[in-house]
DNA sequence: TGATCTGTACTAATAAACTAGTACGATATT
DNA sequence: AATATCGTACTAGTTTATTAGTACAGATCA
């Protein structure tokens, strides 16, 4: 019987030949984790030394992808006791936050027309996956 | 009378605080103006040169974000005649388009969570835009 | 309080990204 | 064909990003 690594439930895996820097893949698979309801407010994140073994890197990637989403606010952390989910939201008044989200919304709309999407692919699409994301 | 230099009716802006590569600050401006409906298929953009002069950098750094767009679909480039919005999009399966706009919104979604948003946050103001957004 | 768990600081080596200088080649126009 | 207008190739310098090695510091628990 092998000593497991804590991993959270996660299957935290890393894509060596896309050249994604470790420590975004790292992030990015924390944030589709909380986006599609796998992780929750207040869930504990794998530590540190147990995630870096278990992707097999060093220690300081994987603090750097936690260091950046503490910054961020998606997570927080505490020495000696570990790095969990963040429990709330940094308070933003309603027009900044809708603000904050018309830049993210535009900046992604453009993105997919550069694909060849239009605004109702993305809608409609969206209404597919309404009933499998959870947030 | 200064000569003017052309932009194709583009108010081309370098933020030079914003940390943001200048080839791709060029680029998301394109595509903004593609999802936007300021540019339309077969527009054309201004020269390397001119866009170069005008933005006071070397030809080749707005040239790199050309040739992105280009190996990207967004436009096609002809020596001599100068860079246009492309008339069609690369031939897809249904399936194929399918996946790629999945991947995007997803990725998309994780992203936007991370900033406290949720789904019905997105599709709710994504219906606020369709009346200013013309793809 | 000693052992052991947690995240962190500091350093450095390497790789990648970014921009510019300069010269070239292809196309269009006259 | 000459000339002006287009994008491109090649090079190189500089900065930034990325990762790892190693040692440290705070928190928990037996």
């Amino acid at each position: 019987m092998t000593a497991e690594r804590y991993t959270g439930g996660l299957d935290f895996i890393l894509d060596q030949t896309s050249g994604v820097p470790y420590y975004r893949q790292v992030i990015k698979q924390v944030e589709m984790a909380v986006a599609d309801g796998r992780l929750n407010k207040g869930s504990k994140l794998p530590t540190v030394r147990s995630l870096a073994v278990h992707l097999q890197i060093n220690p300081n990637t994987v603090a750097r992808a936690y260091n950046e989403m503490e910054i961020r606010g998606i997570v927080n952390t505490q020495q000696g006791t570990g790095t969990f989910i963040s429990e709330k939201k940094i308070d933003l008044t309603d027009e900044e936050r809708k603000d904050i989200l018309d830049a993210l919304i535009r900046s992604f709309l453009a993105n997919a027309s550069s694909y060849g999407f239009n605004i109702d692919d993305v809608t409609g699409h969206l209404n597919t996956l309404k009933e499998d994301v959870k947030l």
